[in-house]
DNA sequence: TCTATATTTGAAAGGATGATGAAAAATGCC
DNA sequence: GGCATTTTTCATCATCCTTTCAAATATAGA
């Protein structure tokens, strides 16, 4: 069974993780802070780690840049809400999934296993400043999107669209999780609004529109 | 490995950068005023100092000046927010980088990094006294900004504005980053407000307004 | 091939967001 | 204290974006 490291300050929090965890089946072990994990993770192999960010000592993104020098164990960090910026980071380094705090225990039992069945390798090119299939370029530090190197002009709803796409390419994406992710939780609308900012996000990028392939029934995917 | 001189009167403070900075492999001296500072430099070579300003006995600027006068090693310093005297005062003496209180420790030692890493040499653009945008010169060093040769007569929060986007030019910077950044953690004010300062900002630099790039939904950039 | 179901597309209304101007509040200076 | 300058707030307007809806098209299965 999966080994789980749970990583954060509060006992609280670790103590919800873990109870939620085992009685799933998975095996815990438990940090409070990113120093320790890193020490933990020195002696210990995990199969995945739920990383809280604001932790004395270490922080997580620190403790997590730490750990990936030696292992590549995915990683889902836990954080209090706002700070893009800190969300843009968490890209940067490679990091699985993100959790706003305050969370149900069971959306994070749900990720857990959404990141290790997918058998985490970080796709690649997600975590640079400016991801790039072919002749698309996507700035992610200036949030700008080039076509054959012409900058294109996609609205706020596309480019938001376009990233989460390209953070999960390969994985099929059914609209309501699109809503979910994209327009927030708290969007209580049409499903075929995802059609209409796929078909605008499609006519935007040209030919590179081959890379949003339609599930049938199911969805979306960004395939390159 | 390099050898990081940490200067400030407040222990606490001491302690967090020397910790963060030990686990990141640096060795670590500390000094707790800029006269102990300036004596432990007569005697042994660092590679970075990290400096407070406001400390008893002698206070940053004037250890720099005089550690300075023999030896040239890069310093960050640390400071209070608010003293729009000090930061000139900082670039005129060649201070490496400035970061504000309160700082994550994380990004004190990104700077350190990147401040070692591009040795002595200073940055293009921004660390100059002079930065260059076509006609738009923006000197650092004087606080002045001239627009094909006329002195603009920017605010003070123009001027900040300016700098700050400058300084992250081509970063897509949200209103509440800005609010922070330049503003100050303490300010709880409008988002609006930024607008407006954008606005002004913008008929201040007359056809270099170009620049100053607006991101729809998500905030504003410096691009050029 | 025909049918049922799903997706794409176009158009239009309504909503959200940023630009702007003006006025109030704060600040600094004499 | 009073004046000038700067900063902030606020309301309005124009614009762009989002969403909805319905018609057209595509797909899969019988």
């Amino acid at each position: 069974m999966p080994k789980i490291l749970i990583v954060d300050d509060e006992k609280m929090i670790r103590n919800v993780v873990k109870e939620y965890a085992e009685f799933e089946g998975y095996e815990t072990a438990e940090a409070e802070n990113g120093m320790e994990a890193v020490e933990m993770c020195r002696k210990e192999d995990f199969d995945i780690i739920v990383m809280d960010i604001m932790m004395p000592r270490l922080d997580g993104y620190s403790a997590v840049k730490e750990i990936r020098k030696t292992k590549q164990i995915p990683v889902i960090m836990l954080s209090a809400r706002g700070e893009e910026y800190d969300k843009l980071f968490g890209f940067e380094i490679g990091v699985d999934d993100y959790v706003v705090k305050p969370f149900s225990p069971k959306e994070l039992l749900a990720r857990i296993k959404a990141v290790l069945k997918r058998g985490a390798a970080p796709e690649d090119g997600v975590k640079m400043e400016k991801i790039t299939f072919e002749g698309l370029e996507i700035n992610v530090t200036g949030r700008e999107v080039t076509i054959d190197g012409v900058p294109a002009q996609l609205t706020p709803k596309e480019y938001d669209l376009l990233f989460y796409l390209v953070r999960n390419k390969g994985i099929a994406l059914s609209r309501e999780k699109l809503l979910e992710e994209v327009w927030g939780y708290d969007f209580y609308g049409d499903d075929r609004t995802v059609d209409t900012h796929i078909k605008m996000l499609r006519s935007s990028l040209g030919e590179y529109r081959k890379f949003i392939v339609t599930l049938r029934g199911m969805g979306y995917k960004f395939d390159a």
